[in-house]
DNA sequence: GTTTGGGTTTGCGTTTCGACAAATATTGAA
DNA sequence: TTCAATATTTGTCGAAACGCAAACCCAAAC
């Protein structure tokens, strides 16, 4: 609670359309905490307690297969919420939210769901509507993973990327988190190396500069070109 | 209207847990109609005038990229909502809903969404539980597409089928309606040649029993075995 | 400054699976 | 019954991408 001082709410961006003071109060029932780098904010199958809104950061959600195999789910910007499987009827968490950079994160137990929903209604039906945009989304990719190849499926990934948590640096678009190859192959169904391999060909070419955790965007449309399919070597 | 005789309502299976004199209202309230075969409920892109309850039949739902492609999100069985995109707050379907067999189809306006759901709240809770079963069953096929090989996919997608509306015959379990290998090939994002491969090679293993649009399940065991990702040919 | 460890690059052999092609089977309609 | 349309099987070839391995590079820690 003690993080939500002024400073903090100050900056809350305006959110699912629910007026100022509506809104500090709907604040004020949350638990708000700090996740530095890399700490898990939630793990999948623990059983599903609170949900969250993501106030300030990255947040990775991330699938792990029986056999260890990890799948990147969504990548969580700040103002939006996630762990939101009670709303859904969910038992448990379905994957696992580790902070990808610094974070700060509100928590509000899944008990107050009922009473915030009859409260405030326009965030009942915002929710739901990040849910539906966010099952469109997940079908786009189980599209994408059956009908293209892996280097358009990555060049898509890195576009959306930059499109999601871009920001404008004098060589382009720089990736606003640090970002590995691997987790990018994690993204998009591939490995690491032929991520790497990629990327060097794009680099060599001038449509991405990159380093270690570090990709920025150069030519966007060129990018774009090769994310439609475009068969020109 | 005219279809929701006596000898349908009859039929309805107790839904979402809502007592029978209310259910009947409530579908009261729809309009019903037959599609046979083939025919199609709604359009990917199509204003989401409606949404649907299936009362017989099976519904396939198919995504078509801009280059051709279909591929299978879905099958609907009798008694599940489909087409709930307005609920969600969606503007248009995103995909097409067709006949797999002739059915039977009930639909609502979907201005009477609000008035249904303050009528009969837990509608509205169940549909956004299936929405949440069906968010992580997308997950879940985006985990296997980046994860498992063609091979394990199909097992997957047969014994789902199986399960979902396999019927008991002496032979083993019969999937109850028309399903060709190119229909495989678009719910696991490979090509009809493939599948055909690949049922023939477990026909010869006595696994399946297989026809033209027709898939028997014989040793379930073994194919969940192939599933799972077991090494040995 | 040096070391250490994680991230990245790159080469090479191998496997999986798609593309193309052609033959064959099955069903429904004429 | 025959024919046409559709579905399935099967073979061959080649490309895409994975797995393994080794080298390299960079950044932070000592």
């Amino acid at each position: 609670m003690s993080l939500l001082d002024a400073s903090l709410i100050a900056d809350v961006p305006p959110f699912y359309g629910i007026e100022r003071e509506k809104l500090i109060a709907l604040l004020s029932m949350a638990g708000s905490e700090r996740y530095e780098k890399d700490r898990t904010i939630f793990s999948q199958g623990e059983e599903a307690h609170s949900f969250f809104l993501l106030l300030d950061g990255h947040i990775r959600v991330v699938r792990v297969t029986p056999d260890g195999d990890q799948v990147i789910a969504r990548y969580i910007s700040s103002g939006e919420i996630f762990g939101i499987a009670h709303a859904m009827g969910l038992e448990n968490y379905p994957a696992n939210a580790v902070a990808a950079v610094d974070c700060v994160v509100l928590s509000w137990s899944g008990s107050l769901w009922k009473t915030i929903t009859e409260k405030y209604p326009t965030f009942a039906t915002n929710t739901y509507k990040t849910v539906g945009a966010r099952l469109q989304d997940t079908q786009d990719r189980v599209v994408e993973l059956a009908t293209e190849r892996v280097e358009q499926r990555v060049a898509t990934a890195i576009l959306k990327l930059a499109n999601q948590t871009g920001r404008k640096t004098e060589e382009g678009i720089l990736i606003d988190f640090p970002i590995s190859r691997q987790d990018i192959s994690e993204m998009t169904g591939t490995t690491l190396h032929t991520v790497s391999r990629l990327l060097s060909a794009w680099e060599n070419a001038g449509l991405v500069k990159s380093g270690r955790k570090k990709i920025t965007l150069i030519e966007g449309h060129k990018l774009a070109l090769i994310a439609a399919g475009d068969h020109n070597k």
